[in-house]
DNA sequence: CCGTTTCAGTGAACCGGTTCAGTGGCCTTC
DNA sequence: GAAGGCCACTGAACCGGTTCACTGAAACGG
């Protein structure tokens, strides 16, 4: 109720009551005491204008109702979308996120997970560069940690939400396919440290599965790189007829590049996005994109780092299906 | 060095050294003890890895290192921007962010900042859904309060980064008129309990100023719907030159709406937007918009917050001038 | 009716730092 | 050579909760 400068504290409301400060504590968590204890409390504490101290608990009980969240790169929009979420999730469940980025760095990534774990955040959600690095699994040792997207090193990590991407790039593949493309370009954003993670190995696979002959291209991560690069993969008489970005901010670039080079979206050139993002439908044409249900995704995320946290059963690994949103720039 | 699940004390780094607790939390921080201790200090340190325990220094200093970032709706990717660059310059100085949305609801925003308050942060920053809330005043003399956008009421925050929103119209429209455009449509988005932010009655005076008939329209938040509505506006046979968009993200639903009309931009209209997406240069055409140096913004913020918690002396007002970004959409 | 549980509540230790009021030794200073 | 000042360091209180071992009383069981 009121708003002194200096907070009323567990024993003002401890005299206030004629109870002992433990008593106070118990009874504002609902346990060893009595229902009418309970409420004489808590009317105290209402008139008193008391509040838990968080620090203060956090410092007796060892927990901190923070959990970290390590995010690879937050340049990109899906993981900005994600984290957003996931922030918002965790502060329904009275939990506050400590949303740090790497950057696209991996050595930064180890490093600002040693500094959430220093921070003793109860938990930790990883959207790992790195999914290989062996600190996870000596993390995973100490503190409960949630991989999203790979699972990481040793399998140590108590919760996984992965992706899978092997589905979403036969899905955007196999849809070109059936258009009756045969020459595909495929943008893949940068990953320094892990040129040959499943997903990019998977495309080459599914590729000579589905007869289509792919070119991989490296996407800086600047937007204006990015359209330069795609204007010299567009420019030649040999160009594809089809172009697979692995995240729709590549292929707004490359739609960049098309409007230079006077190409039509679908007419002289398809594109299919990936990991859709809500603007995406919006553009001119609309984009093709492959979808993971990011409100899935958060929200599996945040429970099984809250169960593990709360010590429930839950399940180890969730596993999240893609869906083709299949719009105008891939029409026939 | 050592990765126990128990860590280190100060006490035993104590005992390493033949010294007090008091002594060692001394000569980490460098202060009341002579070189030659420090560094044996800091060595027993090293030997034991032992890192101090955030928690108990924080309950002891009354300092979390933590800074609270309000945002209004973090829907908006121009807020998303603003908050990862925040979160990452706070980071830089060795505090986290505790980034918590509103959603767009004025009163969740009071109740996240005495939240936020509560959770014990060092200071706040804030970009106000309602900066007219008396909460303001009373939370400004409990913790440092930093605003950004508007500057919050009674005057009382520590630090203000306002924007020159005025000069933002103003340009806008000024730039529409030097095209020879007469009949604008104004499209803004909800601001429930604030019709009449200083911006908003600017367009109007504005708009007289300059001759220019202007229609104001409230976006909905959700792009599809926003879609629709610029359908209704610009179907008519009566229908603006011109349409500025308050954010970039109401101009790509604006977009969207043309292309379903089978109007040209800036052939059939002219669209300029606001708060600078990267986006929207890549967008066809690309987006004129009213851009406000989001790097300036963060740096103004975080050094204010950081500036007011450490003590030292610093500005009270930083004001932002926005510049004018001409691209295609206004092609005369 | 007596021994055993259960219940509600107490007191003190504890979490791991910081801070404040000393204290003893050494160096000045007149 | 006594007074004063400064430096490096100590001991204990403190921040504000939680938790553990324990107690007295009531309830229960046979």
């Amino acid at each position: 109720m009121s708003d002194r400068r200096k907070r009323a504290t567990i024993r003002e409301v401890a005299q206030a009551t004629g109870l002992s400060p433990a008593a106070v504590s118990y009874a504002l968590r609902g346990i060893q005491t009595s229902e009418e204890t309970q409420e004489r409390v808590r009317a105290a504490a209402d008139e008193l204008g008391y509040e838990a101290h968080p620090i203060a608990r956090a410092l007796a009980s060892g927990r901190t109702d923070m959990v970290g969240l390590l995010c690879g790169s937050l340049e990109d929009y899906w993981q900005q979308s994600l984290a957003v979420g996931i922030g918002r999730a965790l502060l329904a469940r009275d939990r506050y996120a400590l949303i740090v980025d790497a950057g696209g760095d991996p050595e930064r990534e180890l490093a600002l997970a040693r500094r959430l774990r220093d921070q003793r955040v109860d938990g930790l959600i990883v959207q790992p560069l790195d999914p290989a690095a062996a600190l996870w699994a000596d993390l995973a040792e100490t503190l409960p940690v949630v991989s999203i997207g790979d699972a990481l090193h040793g399998g140590k990590a108590q919760g996984e939400v992965v992706f899978d991407n092997r589905r979403g790039v036969t899905l955007a593949l196999e849809h070109l396919r059936d258009l009756g493309h045969r020459r595909v370009a495929v943008f893949t954003p940068t990953r320094a440290s892990t040129p040959d993670r499943p997903a990019d190995v998977h495309v080459n696979a599914e590729a000579d599965r589905l007869g289509l002959a792919v070119e991989v291209v490296v996407a800086p991560p600047s937007p204006v790189e990015t359209t330069e690069v795609a204007l010299r993969v567009l420019a030649g008489p040999d160009r594809p007829s089809a172009v697979f970005c692995f995240a729709d901010s590549i292929a707004y670039a490359v739609y960049a590049a098309t409007r230079e080079l006077g190409l039509s979206v679908p007419g002289d050139l398809a594109v299919c996005g990936y990991d859709s993002h809500p603007m995406s439908a919006l553009l001119t044409p609309p984009l093709t994109t492959v979808d993971w249900d990011i409100d899935g995704i958060v929200h599996a995320a945040v429970k099984l780092v809250v169960d593990v946290i709360d010590g429930k059963p839950r399940k180890r690994r969730v596993v999240r299906e893609p869906e083709l949103i299949v719009r105008p720039s891939t029409s026939p």
